[in-house]
DNA sequence: CGAGCCCTTGAAACTCGTCAATGATCGTGG
DNA sequence: CCACGATCATTGACGAGTTTCAAGGGCTCG
């Protein structure tokens, strides 16, 4: 079976309480995961949508193309992250998606999302991952609207530890994050150039280095207020009070 | 009844075929329908979310506050727009809501969701309509991010008419827009002095005029055109191949 | 060992924000 | 009915943050 299954499941299971057995119908559902080389336009805007990608390893992201080249990342994919699934209520895609680094990836059939639909706690917990995944596109908004430079890289690199965090993928305050200042320019809406001015700022003032790939957090606190950072957004929040499961 | 109910129930309807009782429905749903002033807070970020809001007529937005003031305005609700349902799966909010113009409003239980969810094609369209206002979202992201604020003030405008237009809200090539120039500048990211200049700007150029809460589109292609407008994403688009809708 | 990609740095230019002041409009109360 | 205050639009001058252009250097991979 595949190694990387249980970030999925672990994703999850923050959000809603998963029976062994649906933990099995998760881990089945990967077996068939495939190998992305990097570059792979997995989907493009206009395109029909037919399938739902999990990201078992590696990194995948959503974005949006204007006509002279300009590109804005609409979010990240990392290892345990899936793609909307409502999405398969549409005929066609509104934005792109495209693998960053070599990526394992399974790519589920609207048979499989039925399969999967079909057990309430399942379907909830892939509801409240989604309004989550909503959650950091507003955040995004915010960050690229209404904050400065400074703050938008460091709020960025708060947020993606974060969510690393919760499967796994940290080595204490250190990540890999294995993207160019350029695409980090795309997704922040500054120019190659500053990015790299700004995380030439943030490991002056010895908060954060990054470098050969791989994020390093030395002064988490200082990092988190100079960003703004409130990792509520981010919570899996599936606690209510005196409900077990069956909304909607 | 509400004199209201047919712009829900128009732009439901594009996203999926309604049946008479359907729509019944719907328009109970809005008789107990009420009014509030502007600067109401309907909800504020944290707050546990159990309630859905339906605007009838009027205009509302939700919102991100930074704490030292600033705002992104995330969306516009115009009448027949509604908030995502989905939410009520979640036990707070994660942005706030705020009414710009008194509205007509019709606020929705949990238990009132949950009769609209038992009819599939109510399901469906409320599903497809929240994947547009996401896909709105998205563009809201692209515009702020990399657009300049000519192509991004151009934009809002396009897109504002398209929806407005598919519920009935336009004259001709006219419609209402009761916003400050400040609160364009918070949703554009902007300050009230550029967008100012953006709009004698394209007056100037005879695309567009702005004045007593009006707007007049005197060119639309060239505005169009300078917005890079491209109106796919908000496309009912329930066109399913080897089907025959029948939304209006 | 070269080619290509990426990071780094500097200088100049530009877009947009801030500050400040003047008008216009509107609702309210005297 | 008019005066008043408040909110909003408009305009100019100035400054700050960020982009663009350009060039050099480092790393990796074939």
């Amino acid at each position: 079976m595949s190694p990387y299954a249980s970030r999925w499941i672990r994703r999850l299971a923050k959000f809603a309480p998963l029976t062994l057995e649906e933990q099995r119908l998760l881990t089945e559902l990967t077996m068939a995961a495939r190998s992305f080389p990097a570059n792979d336009g997995l989907m493009k805007a206009g395109d029909p949508c037919d399938r739902v990608f999990v990201i078992l390893d590696g990194l995948v992201c959503r974005f949006k193309l204007l006509p002279d080249g300009r590109r804005q990342i609409l979010s990240y994919l990392f290892g345990g992250d899936m793609g909307d699934p409502r999405q398969l209520l549409l005929n066609y895609t509104d934005s792109s998606m495209c693998v960053l680094r070599p990526s394992e990836i399974s790519v589920l059939t609207p048979a499989s999302m039925q399969r999967l639909e079909r057990h309430p706690n399942i379907a909830l917990a892939i509801s409240r991952y989604s309004l989550m995944q909503q959650a950091i596109t507003n955040e995004w908004l915010v960050n690229v609207g209404h904050r400065t430079a400074f703050e938008r890289v460091s709020h960025l690199l708060c947020e993606i530890f974060t969510r690393l965090e919760a499967v796994g993928l940290t080595q204490d305050h250190a990540f890999e994050l294995a993207l160019t200042q350029a695409e980090l320019g795309d997704t922040l809406a500054l120019s190659a150039v500053h990015v790299n001015r700004t995380l030439m700022e943030l490991r002056r003032l010895k908060l954060v280095t990054f470098q050969n790939r791989r994020v390093i957090i030395h002064d988490y606190a200082g990092l988190q207020s100079a960003a703004g950072f409130d990792f509520q957004y981010l919570r899996a929040n599936e606690e209510t009070p005196g409900r077990t499961s069956t909304a909607m």
